[in-house]
DNA sequence: AGTTAGCACTCGGCACACGAGAGTGCTAAC
DNA sequence: GTTAGCACTCTCGTGTGCCGAGTGCTAACT
């Protein structure tokens, strides 16, 4: 639908006023505090206009407007203006970021805290997919008499390491063998592949060393399950009860909704690149009805990849927190695309 | 304080009916929910000699009493009965537990997760404290063109990984060179050793190879520093939310406590040995004003090492969570002794 | 046709009162 | 030391009345 311009100027007042304060909007206070020169009546029969559409709803008959659902996605997708984070706030989060891109890990959860800090609502990362990963080099250390670690090195360049226990003492000699026959047989395997069927044959064709590699096999199963799984890094849980609007029923809601990673994961991969806003039913789950998600995909060598996310109350400063979202996702491929090294 | 055998039937039956219900107990109906037989008015002369003596209170003129943090301490140090899980509980516990024991940290987060789920509260987890632990053995793998892996065993059997980025291309005869002659300077050193200034001196003496260490050492540090620290295992923050009796107030207050690991840390490591309860205002930290704290401490061949914790409203079922957090830790301690293995 | 002034109207929030019910403390008798 | 009886106190839910903010409507104006 298209607005007519003072309708525009006063819905985005509106918005922007009870984003401020937290109360309906009256004819009168509005005329206050912008430079529309018309009269309370004439704002009011607009406002009659834009609830009649959908755009506001009066909590009782004698309360001012506030907006709808409707109402704040016509703001954000027509009227409200990004803000980006301050020179000074930018300069802190990229020397921030810089300081922890020592692995991907380390640096989203880095990005986590400084998205939380800033905005004061929870913040969500994750890793980037590893779709297509291969495995590309498989170490083997002994770490015990009876435990070992396996280590995997993917194309992608993610590392990951699992210990597990064997039933026969862990000698130098015997890791060594262990480790140039498992990279033998195994580099080159997409991480798809390592199921439990495949992990058979392999052994089935170790003849004599099977006695000493079942347990390698399982660890390493584990580790490839585990790389291909998206991980999250979450900052800022606990600032759900501070947040304004938020009830007791909403903040179990978000925890609860939080808890399954598969779930939060899925959410944020269900857009495919770029800034996206979700409030309220837009997100599509009853646990989020009173939440806004504001997410970005970040890119790698220009390929989308992981994703940046800020999980918060329905009222809150758009601009804002989409500018610090987007921001930090930009901040975060780039020094992600630099530390791609194989 | 001595108490009459009927005043402490009556104390007793008055703390549990408060935690079963949450109301103050009227002295008619804790007649009709125990054996006593009294009548109503001997009853509230002693209800009223309790509430003199600091045992109870009441809320207000026409309510019944309710045990005060003094009642709760004496029911628990004397009145209480220790609730051991039941047989199929603990055989659960057993199963689950044995099946996570590859790690400690994998133990520890799976000890917290089951102790949550079996009280419905916050449960926290410690591992083991690294007093006097020294290095055992150092790996240096090569995972990329410009990153490397450092791996620390410690000789109490502990396993840490760090990644690092080299300014030179990273091959196998580096990272052998590096090992062997870090393993040479640095085994048998104390992680506590492990500083910036015994750093430096170990790299002067590296001559030649100096170009190649200064990273590996950093890393090397870095995890020295962290193994030293106390890790904490969380489980069902999310439950919070959900206690009987917690306010926003007081759910805001657990929730940033806990996001201190060391302020958690030091509490759970404030007593030696053994069960402990300690109730509201025994906490000694105002945040915890309206919450108990159930710890135990595990221990690993005889010797007093982690916590197992439990964070709970201040109206709980003592007897079983107590036994359950016993429970949970004496299990803990078993399977640890049984994983060392140097 | 759009804008404005005036005015009656609606409704939430607050204070207050009132009765019912639960549970007590006190007194006098056992 | 224990008990029965009774007056008392206090919370909680309900109902009433008033205030004020903000509206919708109508009629007049540009």
């Amino acid at each position: 639908m298209e607005l007519g311009e003072r309708k525009k100027k006063i819905l985005r007042a509106i918005v922007e006023g009870y984003i401020a304060t937290g109360e309906p909007v009256g004819s009168k206070t509005l005329l206050q505090e912008t430079g529309i020169s018309v009269s309370p009546a004439t704002v009011r029969n607009d406002m009659a206009d834009l609830t009649r559409d959908g755009f506001l709803y009066q909590p009782h008959t004698s309360a001012g407007r506030a907006p709808t659902q409707t109402g704040i996605r016509y703001y954000i997708d027509n009227l409200m203006e990004l803000k980006a984070p301050s020179q000074r706030a930018c300069d802190y989060i990229n020397q921030k970021l810089s300081s922890c891109a020592d692995t991907p890990e380390n640096l989203l959860r880095c990005a986590a805290e400084l998205l939380s800090d800033y905005t004061g609502f929870c913040a969500v990362t994750t890793t980037p997919p590893s779709d297509g990963a291969r495995i590309h080099r498989i170490h083997i250390l002994g770490t015990g008499r009876h435990t070992a670690m396996a280590v995997l090195v993917t194309t992608t360049g993610m590392v990951r390491s699992k210990l597990f226990r064997c039933n026969f003492v862990v000698t130098a000699e015997i890791t060594e063998v262990l480790q140039k026959v498992l990279n033998k047989a195994l580099s080159g395997v997409p991480l798809s592949e390592m199921s439990k069927p495949f992990m058979q044959t392999v052994a089935a064709s170790f003849g004599e060393l099977l006695l000493f590699t079942p347990q390698a096999l399982v660890a390493l199963m584990d580790i490839a399950q585990q790389a291909q799984e998206i991980q999250l890094c979450t900052a800022g849980q606990q600032r759900i009860l501070f947040m304004p609007d938020v009830d007791v029923h909403t903040a179990r809601g978000l925890l609860s909704f939080q808890q399954s990673s598969e779930q939060v994961a899925k959410l944020l991969f269900s857009h495919k690149n770029g800034l996206r806003t979700l409030i309220g039913t837009e997100c599509r789950h009853p646990e989020l009805l009173r939440c806004t998600l504001i997410s970005a995909r970040y890119e790698i060598q220009g390929v989308t990849a992981g994703s940046v996310a800020l999980f918060g109350p329905m009222r809150m400063d758009y601009a804002q927190c989409a500018g610090a979202v987007g921001y930090i996702a930009k901040a975060v491929g780039n020094l992600l695309d630099e530390m791609v090294d194989i």
